[in-house]
DNA sequence: CAGTCGTGAGAGCAGTGCTCTCGTTCTGGA
DNA sequence: TCCAGAACGAGAGCACTGCTCTCACGACTG
């Protein structure tokens, strides 16, 4: 039941935007909107579902891109596929991908439940990352900041992972490049200029491979 | 009068978020929200009239700090000063730069009468990234894609600059990296990670303006 | 058989954008 | 000075929203 709420929820989505309405989904469902409130106690709650929904579906994509590349030496292979990844779930769920990386809705916190699956595609970037470093790959950024440094360590001891400071913060370069990119082309800021897209976020993609990843 | 409306309506976005309530607005006016529409005739007019204000407030920041750098030749502190002044906007008009550059709202489509407004701001930059190649900076990417050519051909036409290509082609890479940078901070993506937001800011564009810009 | 629990319907509240009508006020020209 | 026309704001109303509350129905259980 909760799945089918999502389901429709989720089509409305793509369709309408973000201003998702519970009656409309229940109408479609051939309920009353009240009925709603049995499954999710708010619109809130629902979009909160619908958000870990979209983080777990991103990740599953970005792993699922990763662990595709055979050579698992060919680092540069790996960092190409996570971010067609990337693009081509943003691009085929415009709306899902606006929801988790879009403005955020005012008066909407994020609850922790979220944090776990957000997690996932950086980690998996982070990966991508640790493995080109330890390929002799080194990130082209100047010396880390001594301010920054011991939010580097938090983010090291929360992630789990072990690696040079400046290869996880050039990663997070790469990753905040990653974003921006396929946001500006998701929210309509390359209307009217770029046509050959793909081209150009995979020869955008490359330089940021190359600079902050060394590969 | 137009100007009144607009002021109570940026305070409100500033509160309320990007769901604007006409009837609020007009509340705080004293006024019946139906007298809103002798001035504006729909609520995404309204909008559009932010956004255009929006976009000339942040170009206006933006060629101010360029103009504030007295030496001319030095471009890289031209570089940060302009993406000091794009997130130093954004965080004081978190609503306003959403509005421009969040997630579209749906059914919304931007008149054209924002488009030369939104263009001041990658002008800006552009023109930053043309001294730089001036003075023989050469930005670190690999050959341009033939797929791309053309619309760089485009884009320079629609600008009105003549500059190689890669030097514009990089130029948006930067662009973006900047945008992207600004939103993830902003959008709430930074949260529990990075604390020393400027200087982790300011390095990120520092590496970004040497790859991207030469310099 | 009685009781409980999950389920959905319906009414209702406060809010939204927007349209229409109606009375008032201000202004420019004869 | 007078008056037509424009400008203006109020109010009612429509269809919609999220959400709360009460009530009735059916199934399952002791």
């Amino acid at each position: 039941m909760l799945a089918e709420i999502k389901a429709v929820a989720r089509r409305h989505l793509a369709t309408d935007g973000a201003n998702l309405s519970l009656r409309a989904v229940a109408r479609d469902m051939g309920m009353v909107s009240s009925a709603l409130y049995r499954y999710y106690a708010s619109r809130d709650e629902l979009l909160t579902a619908l958000i870990v929904d979209a983080y777990n579906a991103l990740g599953d994509a970005v792993e699922g891109a990763d662990a595709a590349v055979t050579d698992r030496g060919d680092v540069r292979g790996r960092w190409l596929a996570c971010c067609h990844a990337v693009r081509d779930w943003a691009l085929a769920e415009p709306a899902e991908y606006a929801l988790i990386f879009g403005s955020p809705v005012p008066g909407y916190a994020a609850p922790t439940e979220t944090v776990l699956a957000a997690r996932r595609t950086p980690l998996a970037l982070i990966r991508v990352a640790m493995d080109a470093s330890a390929a002799g790959g080194r990130p082209r950024i100047g010396d880390v900041p001594a301010a920054v440094a011991p939010d580097l360590a938090t983010v090291r001891d929360a992630l789990g992972v072990e690696l040079p400071d400046d290869v996880l913060l050039a990663g997070s370069y790469a990753w905040i490049h990653l974003f921006g990119a396929v946001s500006f082309e998701l929210f309509g800021q390359l209307n009217n200029t770029i046509t050959a897209r793909r081209e150009y976020f995979e020869h955008q993609m490359t330089a940021v491979g190359e600079q902050f990843l060394g590969v």
